[in-house]
DNA sequence: CGGGTAATTGAGCTGGTTCAATCTGAGTGG
DNA sequence: CCACTCAGATTGAACCAGCTCAATTACCCG
């Protein structure tokens, strides 16, 4: 069976690679650069320090990565989960430094490009540019509604949010069938990417299994089993949503 | 006085307009487009409903905007404030919806550029497409830190974040000197930037105010008297976060 | 002067935290 | 195979930062 399917785009590594909805295969220009600088990377690696030299950007072929802040207490707050297809572009203002941190959640495999050679890349095709700038949008949309929910939402509310962001966005990529989804992730996870302590993030999860809205195995395996009491519960609308926070195909 | 000073390069309209920290004068082929776009909006003035069909960019000549997005149960969360220089991408991942709103604070001048036409004056100037890209990592720093606050923070630690980006934001803009500017702002709005209640927003600042930390005139002129423990109560290295937050120069 | 918005201050309430104990499951080494 | 360990999950109990409700004051504008 490994044997017999024939892999039309894949021989060897990845002959292909997503940037947000679409795919750049051997065609591309872009191609040759991505194939060089792929690397994989441990769990727990952290691949940046908010304040490094930075003068790159990350694009995920595999696994999950996490964009982070910390304060000087050492409280961590998880800015976004970077999944397959999503570029990470930690300059800050004065272009030179990271304004946050990276870390893999999970093993992955991640492109490594300098920004000027991911600007000529940009520059040589405009599908890339495009791509990209979808991944930017969704990355966004998905910032301020976050936002929303930390400043002005109940644990339930940022929870359910949480949940049902992810489950939209692991669906194109494959991972999410029938909003039943693998989170990678511990509760404390959670909690740095909600605002909340793990304890709370604990018993929340609990009441949401109490009443039906979800179901959990191996406290990693996620079912929603009522999609719409708990987008109610998030105070959101998944199918504006999905258009929203995740990349259009073009 | 108002005759005799001469103005060198505004002489009627703007004559140019900032991106960041780069002014685009006379020579510029895109400074057309601005021209002709130009525009002022009174204060409270909502530009753009989240949920809207956007496909422009806005650009702030002068004074304040806000970009937020509301809860259903009409409750605000300000996402950023848009300063002159400052261009606001309110555009989804679905490319047509706008993910957040956009409203004036004070009374504005802005230019709406609809997204063809702002990407063909990026394509052709390099210098405008670099200045764009400093505001926008300006923009994802501010997220970041903000959110960080949102998430772990305490009503001081917001508080003093949000004085201290301000006043960082305003000094390249003329607007702050010696820590001391003008902040056209209730306690609401700052309640709404920093996910908190009015009411305790005026607690805190009456304590920031008690302990010396800041000043206050007419509820809206700030003097921030100790700078550096200001910062500490934002858990903050001033002189880093405003290479992180602030356009440079190029 | 009247009316309306914003700021201020008081007094209690509560959602989420903290601290702490227990429980579970995956290794690990003998 | 079992004992031991260690990280994570779960649950209980007390506490507290920030919220809500409510009253008062200050200020602007017609």
């Amino acid at each position: 069976m490994t044997q017999q399917t024939p892999v039309p785009s894949q021989p060897a590594g990845p002959a292909s690679l997503r940037i947000g909805a679409m795919e750049f295969g051997a065609g591309e220009p872009a191609l040759h650069s991505f194939r060089t600088a792929l690397q994989s990377v441990p769990a727990n690696r952290i691949l940046l320090h908010d304040g490094d030299d930075s003068g790159k950007i990350i694009v995920v072929a595999e696994g999950w990565l996490a964009t982070s802040k910390s304060s000087l207490s050492g409280e961590v707050q998880l800015i976004d989960f970077l999944l397959p297809g999503d570029v990470a572009d930690p300059t800050s203002a004065d272009g030179k430094t990271a304004g946050l941190s990276i870390e893999a959640v999970t093993d992955a495999k991640v492109c490594v490009i300098p920004l000027p050679a991911w600007h000529s890349m940009l520059a040589a095709s405009p599908q890339l540019a495009r791509a990209h700038e979808h991944v930017q949008a969704a990355e966004r949309s998905r910032l301020s509604e976050r936002m929303l929910r930390l400043g002005r939402g109940s644990a339930e509310s940022r929870i359910a949010y949480a949940l049902i962001e992810l489950c939209l966005r692991l669906k194109p990529l494959g991972l999410s069938e029938n909003c039943a989804f693998h989170l990678p992730l511990t509760q404390r996870h959670i909690g740095d990417f909600t605002g909340l302590t793990a304890v709370h993030v604990c018993r929340t999860l609990r009441r949401f299994v109490r009443n039906g809205l979800v179901e959990t195995a191996d406290h990693m395996d996620i079912r929603i089993n009522d999609l719409s009491a708990l987008a109610e519960v998030a105070g959101a609308e998944p199918e504006r949503l999905a258009a929203e926070i995740t990349p259009a195909a073009d």
